[in-house]
RNA sequence: GCGGAUGUGGUGAAAUUGGUAGACACGCUAGACUUAGGAUCUAGUGCCGAGAGGUGUGCGGGUUCGAGUCCCUCCAUCCGCACCA
């Protein structure tokens, strides 16, 4: 009887989706499991092979959960706003949620015929109203707290409100405004807070929200008319489309995520996420520890504040930098400087980011004729614009210690500015030529310094500032706020009007602000973004609404927390399922979001937790990042200037070049000439040289997918072929998780040949038939030692070896000929997660109700049955295995040698030398040595 | 430059605690069957060698009775960050 795997996946995905077989539910008292994959953007070009395999994993993970017993959370949905369908949207005039919609429904398509078992009452899609109305909600929570210092939390605005009525503000620093760029507060009492006009007090909150509107220096794009976060932009260019960004000072919605900083960077530790990963947001999060040193101008009017980590070399400084784009550079420059500051700021700002990263090397730089009096010499200080000081790090004020910072050292050589050396490097400095940049050595030339060791050195500058007032410890966070605005249409409309000028928060009782209709998808005449086109959109009929939207990480940031409890009309999430189902137990998914999305999840996690409003303060407690699938593209050689082709092995003493072919007319690397004549026109009339065995053959190269390299290969075509099942393990089988990997389908018939042995065992008469009688000590042996090898594949995510290992099961009872019920109904469990469709339909036929089988238990391992009493010692000579000796384990060692030495095959070996040395290891070895 | 990951047959890979390297599968070779299917089954297949045997996990060294696994040096590939003060 024929494996029909289609007939048996199509009855399968029906009655799994009538039956409502993954629905899930609280159940007090039964320990829960959440798995997410993440959140697709459902793109119009649909799955290719590489996209289920995370989704794969999950599943097969999630099945196995279940059946131990847990209560498991596996939801899918939708990240639907975003970038291609709004570029849709202009070229074509569709509204998005058209495109968005069809894509969703092709992705659920596909998804299904792969078999997963998602709980689809559950699916969120982040540009349905009802979910982006808790987005914008969420939002006004951000715009209505702040981050306490003292408490080192986000608090409701109203308690920094109630501090301002009480005690006003002092004026020491920016203390509150945690993280970010520092900037000087002025001081007011009691008495003016409350005496101040609703503009004036809401001007002094709006830099302390943790949503707020401020002007910063944003990465605009002018090609797709928005502005960027940083890990939207790569190399200068915008990550969708790769268009030129440039920095532009814009009064920008921005989120605080500063001011989570050393949080996100202390609670990595606890995380069972990848190295890389990890190492990736703490290069992001940048957190170095150092001084912030104040520099006074020479007629004593403005300070220039300067993060160093090196206060130690403070005695060193021969000229402060600051980058073209700082904000005094106007006010210090002199009349003299003038022309040549301007000209210079001109061209360091008109420089794009990638040239100026580009050229790295070259020295640049002006001086502005104002100088700084050291903090502690009171000598005079010469303060220059130079390039290689990047306005978003720090301060963008740079002290300068030529001789011991590679490009002070450069910067001060090509100018011929002066400097002098602080450290003495000892004897490993004899020969060293300037710069010493090793922390290590001596303090010279340093006052109060001298004699110090580096490491001391740099306490002891800091508690040197301290008590002269001119500086202070410092921790520096090269994390910057979070530019939370985009000037597009389809996206979250931010729930803000304007009172006057006053940006104010929607009542809660307004949301959702939905998306407005407007006639084109394009920015207004005067340049306002697309929703300026709405008309009459205002809120009680006469405020404007903010026109900027949410970036689309904004959806995604809190998407697994809604899975809880999609429905909600009343709360973002139901307190009582939250507390049920948590954080995520298991993320799987692509390592490409490490800077983005899921450092954006962890902020917003922290927040709501801060606001008592989630019970856990890190989202996603395992992730694994699932491998990129690499397409394997066939490629065929031309005669060059020839409409000649040839074969791969008749390529000799010819000059020819290679080109792709589509991978749909190439099997086994053997082209079907016919339909490449029929690919293109100009091929239909080409010569072809073949091989011997007239085959055409063709070339290969693993490179990336892409439609380009006609190497794409989507699942529908292989589940159609194999069946999903097929497809499901073969893509675990193609190596672990992890790693990155070809893909190439000729392997795929071993999986499917397995499946096919595997409905065989319960077809050997070549009907359907399953024994009653008692297993043999063999069945039972290949059993046992199978569940307990999957169970442990499981346990450490081992998909590719839990595949090898049912085949090695098959290929055993294949030999036994074993049809007994009890080896073939705990198999049925066991290969369930893998193949759940073949599975299901075996599992019926050997007598259980229909659907059970997701209702049944994981088999027990059960180690009487693997109880040997025998071993086949391997036996070796100097670590060189020789020959393999079966022995009683009750042997004692003794016993055992003398076997060994009494052996025929160990005269050989000893060489009629005696023995030094045997090692015996009971049940494992034994190593003779020479 | 800094950091992370990875290097094992023709290919994808396995070896979980230092104990038989290459399980499992593809491909290949030979054979069987046949209603010729992209089917099924049997045997073989790291490399060198006729064989005995030698040799073999990126290179070189070390620890050990024994190293793919632990330590050191170097090399290659991929990824992240990068004028970060």
């Amino acid at each position: 009887m024929e494996y029909a795997f289609k007939d048996i996946e199509k009855k399968w995905q029906q009655f799994w989706k009538t039956h409502h077989t993954y629905k899930t539910e609280e159940v007090e008292g039964k320990p829960k499991y959440f798995v997410l994959d993440m959140f697709p953007y459902p793109s119009g070009a649909g799955l290719h092979v590489g996209h289920p395999l995370g989704y794969i994993a999950s599943d097969i993970y999630s099945r196995y959960k279940k059946l131990c017993g847990f209560n498991v959370l596996h939801p899918m949905g939708f990240d639907s706003f975003g970038l291609p369908a709004e570029q849709y949207a202009i070229q074509t005039g569709q509204h998005p949620t058209k495109t968005t919609q069809e894509n969703i429904a092709r992705y659920k398509e596909q998804l299904n015929k792969l078999g997963f078992n998602y709980d689809w009452s559950r699916e969120v899609q982040t540009s349905d109203p009802s979910y982006y109305r808790w987005t914008q909600w969420i939002f006004l929570q951000l715009f209505n707290s702040w981050y306490n210092p003292k408490t080192n939390r986000a608090e409701p605005i109203d308690s920094l409100v109630d501090q301002f009525k009480l005690e006003g503000r002092s004026s020491h620093g920016a203390e509150p405004l945690t993280g970010d760029i520092e900037e000087e507060q002025e001081s007011f009492t009691a008495e003016d807070w409350n005496r101040f006009s609703d503009s004036v007090k809401q001007e002094i909150l709006m830099p302390y929200r943790l949503a707020y509107l401020g002007e910063a220096f944003v990465n605009w794009c002018p090609a797709l008319g928005t502005v960027l976060a940083n890990d939207e932009v790569v190399n200068g260019y915008s990550e969708r489309g790769a268009h030129p960004v440039e920095r532009k000072l814009l009064k920008q919605w921005s989120l605080r995520i500063t001011a989570y900083a050393q949080r996100l960077l202390d609670d990595l530790a606890v995380l069972d996420w990848s190295e890389s990963i990890k190492e990736t947001q703490k290069n992001w999060i940048g957190r170095s520890e150092g001084a912030s040193v104040f520099f006074v101008t020479e007629n004593g009017g403005k300070t220039l504040e300067v993060f160093t980590t090196r206060p130690d070399t403070i005695f060193g400084v021969s000229y402060l930098a600051m980058a073209p784009e700082h904000n005094l550079i106007q006010e210090l420059t002199t009349e003299a400087q003038k022309a040549d500051v301007e000209e210079y700021v001109y061209r360091s700002k008109n420089r794009s980011e990638r040239e100026r990263m580009a050229d790295v090397s070259s020295v640049s730089g002006v001086f502005t004729g104002a100088y700084v009096k050291h903090p502690l010499t009171q000598n005079l200080i010469p303060v220059w614009v130079a390039d290689y000081v990047l306005v978003g790090y720090g301060t963008g004020v740079v002290m300068a210690v030529p001789a011991h910072d590679e490009r002070d050292f450069k910067f001060a050589t090509h100018f011929e500015i002066p400097f002098l050396s602080v450290i003495d490097g000892g004897s490993k400095n004899q020969d060293a030529k300037l710069p010493w940049t090793e922390k290590d050595g001596t303090l010279v030339n340093s006052g109060p310094l001298n004699g110090l060791m580096v490491k001391e050195g740099i306490s002891a500058a800091i508690s040197l500032f301290e008590s002269n007032g001119c500086g202070k410890k410092r921790i520096n966070f090269r994390l910057r706020d979070a530019v939370f605005g985009r000037q597009r249409y389809w996206g979250e409309p931010i729930p803000i009007y304007y009172d006057g000028s006053i940006p104010k928060p929607l009542p809660v009782s307004a949301l959702p602000l939905t998306l407005p209709e407007i006639d084109t998808y394009l920015p207004t005449e005067q340049g306002d973004p697309p929703l300026g086109r709405a008309e009459n959109w205002k809120f009680e009929s006469h405020c404007t609404y903010e026109l900027s939207t949410m970036p689309g990480w904004a959806g995604s940031s809190w998407y697994f927390i809604r899975y809880v409890d999609p429905e909600n009309k009343e709360a973002f999430v139901d307190q009582e399922k939250i507390n049920y189902w948590k954080n995520v137990d298991l993320y799987v998914g692509g390592a490409e979001h490490a800077t983005g999305h899921l450092l954006y999840a962890r902020f917003w996690t922290k927040f709501l937790y801060d606001l008592g409003l989630i019970p856990f303060n890190e989202p996603f407690e395992k992730m694994i990042n699932q491998g990129m699938i690499l397409g394997r593209s066939s490629l065929i050689h031309r005669v060059k200037g020839e409409n000649t082709f040839v074969s791969k092995g008749k390529l000799e003493g010819l000059d020819t070049s290679s080109m792709h072919v589509d991978i749909s007319m190439v099997n086994a690397d053997v082209l079907d000439v016919e339909a490449f004549k029929k690919w293109r026109p100009e091929y239909a009339d080409a010569t072809f040289v073949f091989e011997d065995s007239g085959a055409f053959l063709c070339d290969y190269e693993v490179e990336k997918m892409s439609k380009s390299k006609y190497n794409v290969q989507t699942p529908d075509e292989l589940v159609e072929r194999y069946g999903a099942d097929t497809l499901r393990m073969y893509e675990m089988f193609l190596g672990p998780i992890e790693q990155s990997k070809p893909w190439d389908t000729q392997g795929i018939t071993g999986v499917h040949s397995f499946l096919k042995r595997f409905w065989k065992l319960f077809h050997l008469s070549g009907r359907f038939e399953v024994k009653e009688d008692d297993p043999t000590q063999d069945n039972l042996r290949t059993l046992h030692k199978t569940i307990r090898k999957i169970t442990e594949d499981f346990e450490r995510f081992s998909f590719n070896t839990g595949v090898s290992t049912f085949m090695i099961c098959v290929n055993e009872l294949m030999d036994q000929q074993c049809n007994n019920r009890q080896i073939l109904e705990p198999l049925i469990v066991l290969l369930s997660p893998y193949a759940p469709h073949i599975t299901e339909e075996l599992w019926c036929k050997v007598g259980n109700p229909e659907g059970s089988l997701a209702q049944t238990k994981w088999p027990k391992f059960n180690p009487e049955f693997l109880v040997e009493t025998s071993h086949d010692y391997p036996i070796s000579f100097n670590g060189k295995m020789r020959f393999k000796l079966k022995a009683e384990l009750s042997l004692s060692k003794e016993e055992l040698l003398q076997k060994v030495l009494a052996h025929p095959e160990t005269d050989k070996w000893l060489e009629g030398k005696n023995p030094k040395n045997v090692i015996i290891v009971p049940g494992k070895i034994v190593n003779v040595v020479l």
